[in-house]
DNA sequence: GCCGAACAAAGTGTGTACACTTTTTGCCCT
DNA sequence: AGGGCAAAAAGTGTACACACTTTGTTCGGC
């Protein structure tokens, strides 16, 4: 029953990812790799190798002898990545306006609408964030450039920790809903500038949202927290 | 001596990183842990680490079991490397033209009449195309967006082992410099949509010829292809 | 009581050993 | 000869040991 294809380091790494997306691993949590190790049932050694790899993917950052954290990220870098990742989907769109296959434009068609099912009847606004995801991810696939759906998901990665923040009022939803209309109406259209400017736009005014509203509670509660909770990660 | 800051594990990754952009380790070269560990004088262990940093940075692949081997980036994808720095690039000179100080400008047009002065006195080539990686660069940093910057030097370290094929012939120097020109000006002038279009163009169009060039040298032996005008690529 | 220096504890970086996987070698069979 | 097949060799993944660095603690001076 071992896979001899997935080695520990990897079983490792993924194990910690989805922590960090969950949310259990807050970023600024620091990780000692023997508990890790043991928590894992592992050495430290395959232990070492996932934190090497999740390094370089930006999740938590490393310095020599010192432990590993979970990346933090200041407003400033925070804006930045969602600045870099509208203009990046905004050249997806822009390429996929032209490229898309129609069971492509189809698929995105059905997401489209199955996200307007669901706010109609107000359904779960998990499932709603679920089916924007998609949404987006499909226009990213839709460009048909490895590389830049490569970078549009490592950059979608490195945000995802602090999507959890985001809240959903009808209010927002019902503009993404619209905004999303725009955008989908300019693909089918095939008016690439257009699909372009509006997925940029988009994506920058929900990232200027989830900033506001983190900035927002900074002050009341996460850095008031006491140190203890966030400064060891304890098994 | 000892630097307590700098791990082994970072040398050996700097110093194959350095072979590879200087050429000497080939695309498609499989390296095996113990050689470079008995090269090195080190253990495996630091080599190890260095390989897993390799794959991150895109540099090296690598799977379960098998020898790390310095990525290869097939036609398709190297399009696609290109397609997506053109892009981004275009976001930045984008971004650069409503942002960068003054002095920032100053410094862009520096180098850009100094790259002129070589054509003109017929100098160096190696000084040119250091010119022209200068203007680039100094374009996309003036963009002022962390993540965008780190993002396009990402890339362009990608393509850099195969940049080494680039043909500096007369005809295309100037073309590049004439393509400079416009694009300098619309910053000059303020016009973002411009410069954007312009840069995006010129680098997909320096990425079209470098891939043709390779394609058509692609039938002869690839070790024995000029070590051309690269030198300046080494870090 | 507070600060800082010496010491103790904990943690990281690396060497080495060994199990398990892949690759190579060499043999047999056709 | 040539194509499998088995055993040997080589190589990777992981455990563990130990040195050196950082972190935590204690204790004496002010």
């Amino acid at each position: 029953m071992t896979d001899r294809e997935t080695t520990q380091a990897d079983t490792i790494r993924l194990a910690i990812e989805s922590e960090i997306f969950s949310g259990s691993l807050v970023p600024g949590t620091s990780m000692e790799e023997g508990r890790l190790a043991t928590r894992f049932g592992v050495s430290r050694t395959p232990v070492r190798e996932a934190i090497t790899q999740l390094v370089q993917a930006g999740l938590i950052s490393k310095s020599a002898h010192r432990r590993a954290v979970v990346s933090e990220l200041d407003p400033g870098t925070l804006l930045d990545l969602f600045e870099a990742l509208s203009e990046l989907e905004g050249s997806a769109a822009f390429l996929s306006t032209m490229r898309m296959s129609p069971d492509e434009k189809q698929h995105l068609m059905t997401i489209h609408e199955s996200a307007a099912d669901n706010l109609r009847r107000q359904g779960d606004p998990n499932d709603y964030a679920k089916l924007g995801s998609a949404f987006h991810h499909a226009i990213v696939r839709g460009c048909h450039n490895k590389i830049l759906i490569e970078t549009t998901d490592w950059m979608s990665l490195r945000v995802l920790p602090y999507r959890r923040f985001q809240v959903m009022t009808p209010g927002r939803l019902k503009k993404n809903q619209s905004d999303h209309d725009t955008i989908i109406s300019a693909i089918v259209a095939g008016d690439a500038e257009i699909a372009r400017d509006n997925i940029q736009r988009h994506t920058l005014e929900q990232g200027d949202a989830l900033m506001r509203f983190i900035a927002l509670n900074k002050t009341k509660s996460v850095e008031r927290l006491p140190r203890a909770v966030n400064e060891e990660y304890s098994l």
